[in-house]
DNA sequence: ACAACCATGTAAGTAGTTACATGATTTA
DNA sequence: TAAATCATGTAACTACTTACATGGTTGT
């Protein structure tokens, strides 16, 4: 699980509160490892129980903006946690169950669900696109910058990937059921 | 969740039993939505409780094999869902946020771990094409045949991606922590 | 001072994981 | 007939999701 040290890397990158580490993940890290804020606000108790991190002032909870900083314990568990090796998790990916379901009852109307699909990713990739401009391509190439960079253009692959599984999708989908065609 | 479709349609190809569809996930289906053996033993109970899959034979539970075979109202119901629109999930990449770590507190040994990652890709990716040869690339295309044959090269891609990303990731790794590079 | 919003938090439910247990079947 | 293995199942736990609640703050 890497939520946790999601959260240590942000508040290293900088010191914030529940909310703006939310709203900071949905802008960057959250493309890579989505949390949503309840995740994120019981993490947060966590790691301050784990004594990974200290929050600031304001100590009563509801309503009041509690600051979390990192500790020194907090950047060493994550140094730790960082060259631990973890076998890639195998992929969960929908679509591709919905099309061996597809291929095994016959035409649905999977097509429409796919159009949809494609705009999202379009979307995505145009974001992504932005955000590189913006954030590296035009910024000196430092080791940290081109790693971040690094990660940013695995989510551009990714997205270009899925409009090509995309756009061959809809065309086999056309296919007449019985017809056998070169490939 | 897609697991109960994900079986639907494998019994739909074929019916089995709990420990046969256990294997044939590992060999197909798996790739795209794993399952352990529990999750499959559960899911069952409940297809068959929701009367979409029926169970032959040997009644009694523990050690008896049970055969499945799917229902008409199961396949309605595949029918139903695979039509459904998802939006994609998001990613969830847990290399990605290793990566970022090592931006933000410098040089680990994260190296090591791509090293292992990159033998993994290469292996799942050499298992794909020889997927692929065997059972695609020799035999007539028809339309469920395509189908299935796009699931697979998604995964390809997939792989493919990865072996990329690892390349570059051990390039910029190796970069000293002051360096300012040219991209 | 009232409404709207913001920041934090609680609660309940689902999916998935890990460890283990038990009844049948096969094999030495 | 005992040991090994196979097929199914139970139990406990964790991460994640969704819906909602409560205390502050801001704006009119």
């Amino acid at each position: 699980m890497s939520l946790p040290h999601a959260l240590l890397t942000a508040l290293i990158e900088r010191p914030g509160s529940g909310s703006e580490l939310a709203e900071r993940f949905d802008r960057s890290i959250g493309h890579f490892w989505h949390a949503t804020h309840q995740q994120i606000y019981r993490e947060l108790a966590r790691l301050e129980a784990a004594g990974w991190v200290q929050a600031l002032a304001a100590e009563s909870g509801r309503g009041r903006k509690r600051q979390y900083r990192i500790l020194p314990a907090g950047r060493k568990e994550l140094r730790r946690w960082v060259i631990q090796h973890e076998d890639p998790k195998p992929l969960r990916e929908e679509l591709m169950v919905r099309l061996r379901a597809e291929a095994a009852i016959g035409p649905t109307g999977l097509h429409e669900d796919i159009l949809k699909r494609r705009l999202q990713h379009q979307d995505k990739l145009e974001l992504y696109r932005g955000m590189e401009a913006r954030d590296f391509l035009s910024k000196p190439a430092t080791r940290e910058r081109r790693l971040q960079h690094l990660v940013l253009k695995a989510g551009i692959l990714q997205e270009e990937l899925w409009l090509e599984i995309a756009a061959e999708a809809l065309e086999v989908l056309q296919m007449p059921d019985d017809a056998t065609a070169r490939e």
